[in-house]
RNA sequence: GGGCGCGUAGCUCAGUUGGUUAGAGCGCCUGCUUCACACGCAGGAGGUCACAGGUUCGAGUCCUGUCGCGCCCACCA
C-alpha cells in the first residue's frame, strides 16, 4: 500500500467532494422539500462564497451527519438562503462579475442576460439552485421562481390583507434613488458622518421679524410647508396666528403650533416639510399641510422645485445654500455629526420619500413571536440574543413589502383601471369587482425578497396543502445562522410560522459569529474583502480550513480567519495522514492486511477485552472513550471549537506522541502481535469516525483504505456509527499507571534537557517508588529506555540521601535519580532551587488557609480535603527536594 | 439616546454553574537529518487575567464604577 510522505488534499478531495455532490443532488432530487445543504459549492459557480456560508456548512454538515448517524430523522434546516434572496444574490454576484450596475438594467435586459447564462453555465447553476433549495425549470423557457413557492407567496399575501394585516397607503418610505424602489427599515444602514447644521433665516410675513430654523438637509426647504414653534415657548408668543415667507419660493406659509418643536433644541424653531421627513409627515398629518415633493424618485428635484427643478438632490442643496447667502439669510453653518441612511446594497443616500406602497402591520404578529420566546418555545443559543430579538421586536415597526424591482414575486393585487378599484386575490379576477369593468392591471411591484424568506419553513413543504412533509418536517429542531439576519429572517419566520401553521417553525436558534479577517473587518460580499474559500482550500484543504474555522468558533464570539490556523490545520492533517502511514507501512511489513474490527454498534468498540491487553492498550481505550464523551457533549452543546480541542489533543498527544511510540517498540520486537494489531486499528478506526465530522475528506479516505478487505462495510465513513461513551470502557488503574510512566519517561527527559546531557548517550540511574510505581516500571523498562534514553534500576525503597553529581526528579509515587557529569551539579541545584521556591509558595499559602477558621467552617468538605491532602503531598516532595540540595553541598 | 459584547502569555483566542500551582495554537529560545511525519520530535521561557472598589472562607469567573475597543437599534430639526 504505498501512501505518500505528506498530505495532498488537491489529490483526494475532489473525488470525495463530488461524491458527496451527487448523493446530496440525489437526495433533493428524490424526495420534495428542501436540500441538505452541500460539504462544499460547486466549483466554478460560486466565485467567491461567503464565508459565513462556509462555516455554516461545517456546522450543519456536522450535527446533521451527526443526528442521522444517530437515526434520528429531524430535518435540520440548513442555513442557506431561501430562493428569492438565493436568486438574487446569484444574479447579482453575476452582473457584478460582468461589472453590469443592476440598477440599471431594464427587465428584458436581464432575462437576455439569464438566458446568456443558462448557455454559458447551464447545468452548474441548476446545480447551484438545486443547492439552495431552488427549482430551476428550464423547460419552461423562463427563468421563474419555483411556482410552489409563488402559490404560498399569494396564500399568504391574500390571508394576510383579509386578517386587515396588511394594508396599502401613502407613507413616508425609505427610497433609494439608485434602486429606485421603496425599502423596509432594515435594509436602511446608518452610518456616522460629518455634516453640517444649516441655519436658515425665515421673515415673517408682514414683520420685521424673523424666525431662524435649523436643517441638516438644507435643500428640502423648498418643500415646507409650514414652520413650527411649541405653543409653550414663551420666546414666540406673540407670533402665534401669523404666517412666514419662504425663501427663495415666494410662498407664505403658517406657523404652526406643535409639540414637535423642542424649545430646548436650538432656536425652538422646526421647518415642516411633510413630504420628506417622516416627523415633519406626522406632523403635516395632524395640522392637514399639503405636500409638496421636490425630491423626485430619481434623485433629482421636481417641477415643485421651480428654479431648482431637474438638479441632481446634492447639486440643489449647493444652490440653495448659496442663493441663501447670497441672500443675507443663512445665518451660520456649523459642523454637525448626523447618521445618513444608506442603502444597504447600492450605498445610495436613502431619501425619504412619500409614496403609495404596501405594509405588513406587524404588532399583532409580534406580540405571539414575543410570547414563544418568552415561554421557551422557542430558544437562542448562545441565550443573550434573546435580549436582542426581545429588543427589536417589542419596538418592530410596520413593514413596507412592496418593492420597485422587476425580480421576484409580483404582489397578487390587481387595479381596475376604470374606476380605480385594488382588489388583492389568489388568481386574477376576470372583471373588477365594483365597477364590473375589464381593463386590469396587475400591481407592478413586487415583495421584499424577505418576505417569501419568512414563509420558508413551510412554503418550502409544499403548504398550503397538507403534505407529508409539513407533517414530518414543521416544525424542525433546529436553525443555524449568523446574528446578521436575526432580524431580516430570523424573527419573521417566527411571526410567520405561528401565524400560518400555529406552531413555532423551529425549536432552537443556533447563532454563529461572523467570520472576520486577520484586521477583525466582518468579511462579507458587498465588502468585498471575502477571503476566497476556494483559493484557501486549494491551498490548505478543505479539511484544513473547516477546521480551522471550527476551532474558532466559541459561541458568541466572532472568528478570526487566518492563513496562520488553516496552517496549523493543515499540519494536523497531515499528522493523522503520517500516523495512517506508519500503520499501512507496517502492516505490510508484517503481513497484516487491511482489516477492521467487527462493527461496533453503536458505538465504541469493546475494549481489548480478552485479548492480553497490554498496558498501552487498556490506557488508549480509555481514553478514546473520555474523548468521544468529551467530543459528543461538546457537540450536543454546540461548542465546536472545544469538540475540534478535544480531537486534536486525543489524535495527536495522546494517540501519536505516546500510544504509537509504544506501539513502535512492539513492532520492532516482533512485528506486532495479534492483540496489537487488532487494539491498534481498532482504535485507530473509531479515532477517524470520532474526526470525520471535523475532517471529513482526509478521514474518508483513510477509511477507505482501511475497509477495502471488508465488503460488508456502509460505503461511507459518514454512514458508520459515531462512537459513543460507554461507562465500562472507562479504566482508571490503567490511566494511573499510564500516568507514572509518563511521568517518568517526561521527568527523564525534562533532567537529560536541564543537564544538557548528549542525547545519544545512554544514562544510567534508578527509580525508588512504592508498590504500582516499581511495578510498573520494572514492566516497561524497555519504554523508558528508549523513549527517555535512560538504563535504570528500580527499588522498593525510600531514596537515599543526596551522594554527590547526580540529577533527581520526584513525584508522590517516586524519585528518579540520575547520574550526570560533575560539571552539571550547578544547573542541578539551580533547578532545585527554584522548584524548592515553588513548593515553598504553595505550602505557604495552603497552610494559610488551612488555619483559617472560617475558611475551615464554610468551604465544603472536599475542597479542604484536597488540601489537606495536597499539603502533605507538597511537604514530601519539598523534603526530596531540600535532601537533593543538601546531598549537592556536600 | 437606548441595548449588547469584548479587554487573559509577543500574536489570535479558550476558560460551562466562583474552589486547589490559569490553558491551547502560532511565534520565541535550546537540542535533535531517531527508518510515520521538519506540515516533525524532545525540552523550555513567557501572564499582579484592563483599572479601582465591593460581595465571599475563597473571584479571571458574581456586583458597582472608571478607562479603552467593537457591534446593533433609534423618525435627535
Amino acid at each position: 500500500m504505498q501512501i505518500e510522505k505528506v498530505y495532498e488534499p488537491q489529490r483526494f478531495e475532489p473525488h470525495w467532494a463530488q461524491w458527496w455532490i451527487d448523493r446530496k443532488l440525489y437526495v433533493a432530487q428524490h424526495r420534495p422539500g428542501p436540500a441538505f445543504s452541500l460539504v462544499i459549492p460547486p466549483p466554478n459557480v460560486t466565485g467567491s462564497l461567503h464565508m459565513g456560508h462556509m462555516l455554516e456548512h461545517a456546522e450543519i454538515d456536522t450535527t446533521v451527519r451527526r443526528r442521522r448517524m444517530l437515526g434520528d430523522n429531524t430535518l435540520w434546516l440548513p442555513g442557506t438562503d431561501h430562493a428569492g434572496i438565493a436568486t438574487q444574490m446569484m444574479v447579482e454576484r453575476q452582473l457584478a462579475k460582468e461589472g453590469i450596475d443592476r440598477c440599471r438594467l431594464g427587465r428584458e435586459k436581464f432575462e437576455d442576460r439569464v438566458w446568456q447564462w443558462k448557455e454559458q453555465y447551464g447545468d452548474t447553476i441548476k446545480a447551484q439552485m438545486v443547492r439552495m433549495g431552488l427549482s430551476c425549470d428550464w423547460s419552461r423557457e423562463r427563468f421563474t421562481l419555483d411556482p410552489g413557492l409563488s402559490r404560498a407567496v399569494r396564500e399568504v399575501f391574500v390571508r394576510l390583507y383579509e386578517k386587515g394585516l396588511i394594508y396599502r397607503g401613502e407613507y413616508m418610505v425609505n427610497w433609494c434613488p439608485g434602486c429606485r424602489t421603496a425599502l423596509s427599515d432594515l435594509e436602511v444602514a446608518h452610518d456616522e458622518t460629518q455634516g453640517n447644521m444649516w441655519h436658515i433665516r425665515y421673515p415673517v410675513h408682514g414683520s420685521s421679524r424673523s424666525l431662524v430654523v435649523a436643517t441638516t438637509r438644507p435643500e428640502t426647504m423648498l418643500g415646507d410647508t409650514a414652520v413650527a414653534i411649541n405653543p409653550a415657548d414663551p420666546r414666540y408668543f406673540d407670533l402665534h396666528g401669523l404666517t412666514v415667507d419662504l425663501p427663495l419660493m415666494n410662498r407664505e406659509i403658517p406657523l404652526i403650533l406643535d409639540e414637535v418643536a423642542d424649545p430646548k433644541f436650538g432656536t425652538g424653531v422646526v421647518k415642516i416639510t411633510p413630504a420628506h421627513d417622516p416627523n415633519d409627515f406626522e406632523a403635516g398629518r395632524r395640522h392637514h399641510l399639503p405636500h409638496v415633493k421636490v425630491i423626485g424618485e430619481n434623485g433629482h428635484m421636481t417641477l415643485e422645485a421651480g428654479p431648482y427643478a431637474g438638479l441632481d438632490r446634492m447639486e440643489a442643496r449647493r444652490r440653495v445654500v448659496q442663493d441663501l447667502e447670497d441672500l443675507g439669510l443663512l445665518e451660520k453653518v456649523e459642523p454637525y455629526p448626523l447618521s445618513v441612511g444608506k442603502c444597504d446594497r447600492c450605498k445610495t443616500v436613502v431619501e425619504p420619500l412619500v409614496s403609495i406602497q404596501w405594509f405588513v402591520k406587524t404588532k399583532p404578529l409580534a406580540a405571539k413571536a414575543i410570547e414563544v420566546v418568552e415561554n421557551g418555545r422557542i430558544e437562542f443559543i448562545p441565550e443573550m440574543w434573546t435580549k436582542t430579538y426581545f429588543e427589536w421586536m417589542y419596538n418592530i415597526r410596520d413593514w413596507c413589502v412592496s418593492r420597485q424591482l422587476w425580480w421576484g414575486h409580483r404582489i397578487p393585487a390587481w387595479h381596475c383601471k376604470s374606476c380605480g378599484e385594488v382588489m388583492v386575490a389568489r388568481e386574477a379576477p376576470e372583471a373588477c369587482l365594483r365597477c364590473g369593468g375589464s381593463m386590469l392591471e396587475q400591481d407592478p411591484d413586487v415583495l421584499d425578497t424577505w418576505f417569501s424568506s419568512a414563509l420558508w419553513p413551510f412554503s418550502t413543504l409544499g403548504w398550503p396543502d397538507e403534505t407529508e412533509d409539513l407533517k414530518l418536517f414543521y416544525p424542525t429542531s433546529l436553525l443555524i445562522t449568523g446574528f446578521d439576519i436575526l432580524f431580516f429572517w430570523v424573527a419573521r419566520m417566527v411571526m410567520m410560522g405561528i401565524e400560518f401553521m400555529g406552531e413555532v417553525p423551529f425549536r432552537q436558534v443556533y447563532i454563529h459569529g461572523l467570520v472576520r479577517d486577520a484586521d477583525r473587518l466582518k468579511m462579507s460580499k458587498t465588502r468585498g474583502n471575502t477571503i476566497d474559500p476556494l483559493a484557501m482550500t486549494e491551498k490548505y484543504g478543505t479539511d484544513a480550513v473547516r477546521l480551522s474555522l471550527l476551532m474558532g468558533a466559541a459561541p458568541g464570539t466572532d472568528i478570526v480567519l487566518t492563513e496562520d490556523r488553516m496552517e496549523s490545520a493543515r499540519a494536523f492533517a497531515n499528522k493523522i495522514w503520517n500516523a495512517a502511514r506508519l500503520l499501512f507501512m507496517n502492516m505490510e511489513r508484517s503481513g497484516v492486511p487491511p482489516w477492521l474490527p467487527a462493527d461496533p454498534q453503536p458505538g465504541l468498540p469493546e475494549t481489548a477485552g480478552s485479548l492480553a491487553a497490554s498496558l498501552e492498550d487498556r490506557w488508549i481505550f480509555s481514553r478514546l472513550n473520555a474523548c468521544a464523551e468529551q467530543a459528543n457533549r461538546a457537540i450536543d452543546q454546540y461548542r465546536f471549537h472545544e469538540a475540534a480541542q478535544v480531537l486534536w489533543h486525543f489524535f495527536w498527544h495522546e494517540f501519536c506522541d505516546w500510544y504509537l511510540e509504544f506501539k513502535k517498540l512492539r513492532f520492532e520486537e516482533n512485528s506486532g502481535l495479534t492483540a496489537d494489531w487488532r487494539n491498534l486499528l481498532t482504535v485507530f478506526e473509531s479515532a477517524l469516525r470520532l474526526l470525520h465530522p471535523v475532517m471529513p475528506f482526509l478521514t474518508e479516505e483513510l477509511w477507505q483504505r482501511l475497509k477495502s478487505a471488508d465488503a460488508n462495510r456502509p460505503e461511507s465513513i459518514s454512514l458508520a456509527p459515531y462512537p459513543q461513551y460507554r461507562q465500562e470502557s472507562a479504566d482508571l488503574a490503567a490511566e494511573h499507571e499510564m500516568q507514572i510512566l509518563q511521568d517518568a519517561i517526561t521527568a527523564a527527559r525534562n533532567l537529560r534537557a536541564e543537564m544538557k546531557l548528549d542525547p545519544k548517550q545512554l544514562v544510567e540511574g534508578a527509580l525508588y517508588g512504592r508498590g504500582i510505581a516499581v511495578t510498573v516500571g520494572r514492566s516497561h523498562s524497555q519504554a523508558i529506555r528508549k523513549l527517555a534514553n535512560i538504563d535504570l534500576e528500580f527499588r522498593e525503597e525510600a531514596a537515599p540521601g543526596a551522594r554527590g553529581a547526580e540529577a533527581r526528579r520526584s513525584t508522590p509515587e517516586f524519585d528518579l535519580i540520575l547520574r550526570i557529569p560533575l560539571e552539571q551539579t550547578d544547573a542541578q541545584r539551580k533547578r532545585l532551587e527554584k522548584e524548592k521556591e515553588q513548593l515553598d509558595k504553595v505550602i505557604a499559602a495552603s497552610r494559610r488557609q488551612l488555619a483559617d477558621e472560617t475558611f475551615l467552617s464554610r468551604a465544603p468538605e472536599h475542597v479542604v480535603g484536597s488540601i489537606r491532602q495536597k499539603l502533605v503531598e507538597y511537604e514530601a516532595q519539598a523534603a526530596k527536594v531540600r535532601a537533593g540540595l543538601e546531598g549537592l553541598a556536600g
